[in-house]
This record gives structure tokens, sequence and C-alpha cells, in this order.
DNA sequence: GTCTATAGAATGATAGAC
DNA sequence: GTCTATCATTCTATAGAC
């Protein structure tokens, strides 16, 4: 009986019961599924690993797709064990760190190919699950992006009030600023870095209209700073401001982690653009 | 015989001369063909249009497929009319238009829609065409944007240029290069207004790197605009003009045609980039 | 909470007729 | 040069078993 598992471990437990049943033994799906959680057997995962550690190290005559199920347990079951105690007995993700687990993967991916260019396939992978177990946790793809996005702005607005409150000099804490945007967008965790690419990257117009709110809370806090500063007084305080975000988003496009450090470049940056008044 | 191709006008060569021979007709498919072509009814559109001039002003009997039809020969055949004389006899494009036909209408959507979020479809569809014949003009999707962000490229570099090549002053040069810049990408049709996409827009690793030669050559013009320019001693050159880049780029995201002009902005923006000395 | 299995639509690209 | 017809993939999302 246990042999068929192990001819066809992924068998669910109605085909099981059936070939059985033809084979002249008399039992039910849910008697399958008893005996198989019995020996701990009752996924395709436990099942092929339970194969592959008795019969072969090699693996050698494991199908792809086997290999590939295994794969994706190990992943799963790998990043359940990193985050500290939450673990079930089973491997299965406590609920909060699954959705926090997803979020980090969606956004690394986000950030690096794009959200057109990221499937939930991909996404689903990165995590060890599959394409429609994500779906559990969030309700379509566009929600998923809109939770980062929000998320990534939360934080960076927290982290630059944070940055300046302590100096005065109005230019000092527009360089202290600068630097946060920067080293968020940079070095930041993924979550951190999608902050830059929400505006080049979405094509999509009802996205897009879903991610502005996110954005006017810290284009206020800069805002405010821009206003403080001792400028010329034919200077455009508008153009100011738009041509210092340009400038610190386009160093996405040549920043080198090995080179200058964010507070390095914020703070030539800050010096370009103050006159030498 | 010709009541067939009013009956069933979407029938192709073969299969007319099928039916017909059923019905006691002997004739081959190029019988169909010449026959149908001695009446200038040789394609599906001619037919349909045949129809729709003599028998239903309102068309209300067509089905949709069959006003698709011809919604697409009246695209293309619009499109070819407006290039000046080249049109032939039928309809069919000169072979050089089509392909700048093309080569705008992919571009248009590259611009609003991204590179992945462009389908051949939509392109397709733009110039009258079906999907599978935009093959015939360009091997792939990627040639076709390596195509039209090359000409973006070419066309700025040769339009800035020629603006700055009666001016000396240093800074008025670096103005008139900037306002160019922004023209371009704001105004100018839409291979030109390419050129500020291609970093932000494509994720395709082997894809960006065959652009990178197209803006190399664009680079070392500003790299010499910038070098000509007197500076405080202090001032990193290289994160001018990245700053300076940036913020120019960033134009596309504010931006709003009634507004500011592109003129206007260059001169506010280089008013901001220039140290009161 | 995860899986199996699949719907249903869209995609890039090709072969061969005309 | 364009069309017909289609392939093989890939995509988002869902239903229901477990």
């Amino acid at each position: 009986m246990l042999l068929l598992a192990r001819r066809y471990p992924q068998h669910g437990q109605a085909k099981a019961a059936r070939e059985l049943k033809s084979a002249g033994h008399a039992i039910s799906p849910s008697g399958v599924r008893y005996i198989w959680k019995k020996h701990n057997l009752e996924t395709a995962y436990k099942r092929l690993k339970a194969i592959a550690a008795l019969r072969d190290p090699t693996m050698s005559n494991l199908t792809a797709n086997q290999l590939a199920i295994l794969k994706r347990g190990d992943i799963s079951r790998g990043l359940v064990q990193d985050s500290r105690g939450s673990n079930t007995a089973d491997g299965a993700a406590a609920p909060d760190e699954r959705q926090n687990q997803i979020l980090q993967a969606a956004a690394d991916l986000f950030v690096k190919q794009g959200y057109g260019g990221t499937s939930i396939r991909d996404i689903a992978q990165r995590v060890g699950l599959l394409p429609g177990s994500v779906y559990h946790h969030f309700p379509c793809k566009e929600d998923l992006f809109v939770a980062i996005h929000h998320e990534g702005f939360r934080q960076l607005v927290v982290r630059s009030e944070a940055a300046i409150r302590a100096e005065s000099d109005p230019w000092k804490r527009l360089e202290l600023a600068c630097a946060v945007h920067i080293d968020s967008a940079m070095e930041g965790d993924a979550i951190a870095r999608i902050t830059a690419i929400g505006l080049f990257a979405i094509h999509e117009d009802r996205l897009q209209r879903r991610l502005e709110k996110d954005r006017e809370t810290y284009d206020q806090q800069l805002r405010k700073l821009v206003a403080d500063l001792d400028l010329p007084r034919k200077t455009n305080r508008s153009i100011f401001r738009l041509a210092l975000l340009g400038a610190l988003n386009w160093t996405l496009i040549w920043y080198r982690p090995g080179k200058m450090t964010p507070k390095q470049i914020a703070r030539e940056l800050i010096r370009t653009f103050r006159a030498s008044t």
C-alpha cells in the first residue's frame, strides 16, 4: 500500500484510492490520507523527500517536475525557519510572516524587473509557493504593489523626519534629507527601494492614480525644506525642488555600491545646488 | 458566380473555388482570382467595401469581424494617402513609407505604454495591418525598439549641435542644449520622445545593453558643454552633469503642455544650477 | 494555508497561401 | 507585402480538495 506512494508520489489521495481499488483493495481517499498522515507522508513534498532520502542520494531517477516540487518545499521551509520561532510543527508559515515574505520578494522583483515584468509566478517561486497560493494573501497583483509602495513611502517619511529633527540649519537639513532619500533608494531593503520606480515603471493609469497619495506626503515635506532655504530672490522654488528631486532619483541610474556613499553624493549634490551666497 | 463573393466575401480563392465546384462549376482557385481581379475585388477588404457601398449604407448586417476588416483597410489606406504621392494603384504602401509608419506608431505606443506594455498587435492595429505582417518589416520586437531608439538619439544630437553652433557663451550654450533636450522629449514627434524613457522603461538586460551606444554620443556632448563652464574650483563636474541630466529627464514627470515652455524651463533650470558667480 | 487543476485571455512569432 | 491560421507560451485569477 505504501509501495504505491513510493511509485507514484505525486498522485493525490483520490487518484491513489482509485488505483488501489482497481487493484482489489477497498479504501476511500480519506482512508489513504489517514494512512499517509500516520507515516508523515501527506504531501507530495514529503513523499518525494522520503524517497530521495531512502533510495537514491543522487536523485538521478526523479523527473524534473519532481525535483521542482522538492526544491519549492525546501525554499518554503527554509524561509519559515529563518523567521524567528514562529514556525509550526510541519513547516507551515505563521500568517503575518508569510505575508511579509511575499511583500519582500515582490518588492525585490518589482525593483529589478518592473511591475509588468514581474509575474505572480516569479514572486511565488521566490517564497516557495505555487502561484495560486499567493492569492490567499493578496487579492490581486495591483494590491500587492500598492501595499509595498505605501509601506515604502511611509518608511521614507519616518526616516527622513528622524534624520533632520536635531538639525536647524536649512541647507544642512536638506542635505540630510537627501542623504536619506538616496540611501533608502540605493541601500535600503527591497521595500524601501521601490519608492524611486513608482513613477517611471508603472504605465497602468488606474494603478498610477492609487499611488499618488503616498507620494504627496513626502512631496509636502520636501516643499517645506525648500521653503526654509535662503535663496536668491529670483529663484523659482518650484523648479528648484523638481530639479533636486530629478537629480536625486537619477542617482538610481548611475549609483554603484562601492564608490561614493549616499552621504557623499548628497553632500556634492547640495553643493551643486547651493548658490555661493 | 459573383453572387458567391457577395454572400461570403471573406472566403479566399481556394474556398470559393471549392464551393463553386461542388455547385457544378468547374473553376480553379487562380481562375477565381482572375475574375475577382477583373472586377477589382481581389481582397476581402475590397469585396466588403463593395457590399457596403451597394447594399446597405448602415452596414448593420455585417458581422463585427467584417467591420474590423473594413476598418483595418481604411486605416491602412488612409495612412498611405497621407504620405506624399508614393501610393500605388491599389493602395498598397511603398516599402519605406510603411516601415516609417510602423516606427512612428510603435514609438508613440512605447512612450505611452512602455516597452513591455506594448504588443505587436497594438502596433499593427495602429497602421492597419495584421500582427503577422509587422514581422515582414522588422524581424522582432526588440529590433523595432532599437531602431526607434537609435533614430531618436541621432536626431537629438543633430538638433542639439545645430542649436548651439552659433552661440559661444558656455552657459548660454548649455541652456540652448537643455532647451532642445526638453523640447524633443516633450513636444517632439513620437520618435524624439523615446529618448527619455529608454533607461527607465526597459528591464530586459540584453536590450538595455544594445541601447547604451546610442546614449554614449549624446553623453559625450553634454560632458563637453559642462567642461567649458566656469564653475567654482571644488565643484564636481561629473555630479553636476548627472544632476542636470536627472533634472532634465524629470521634467517628463511634471511637464504640462500649456504652462511653461521648454525654453522657459531650460532657462530656469540653468539659473538654478548656475552659482551666482 | 497550501495545493491541484484549469479557465480564459494575451503574447511573440512562424508557415505558407496569395 | 499582406493575409490566414495557428503554435507554444505565458499571464492573472479562480474553484475546490485537502
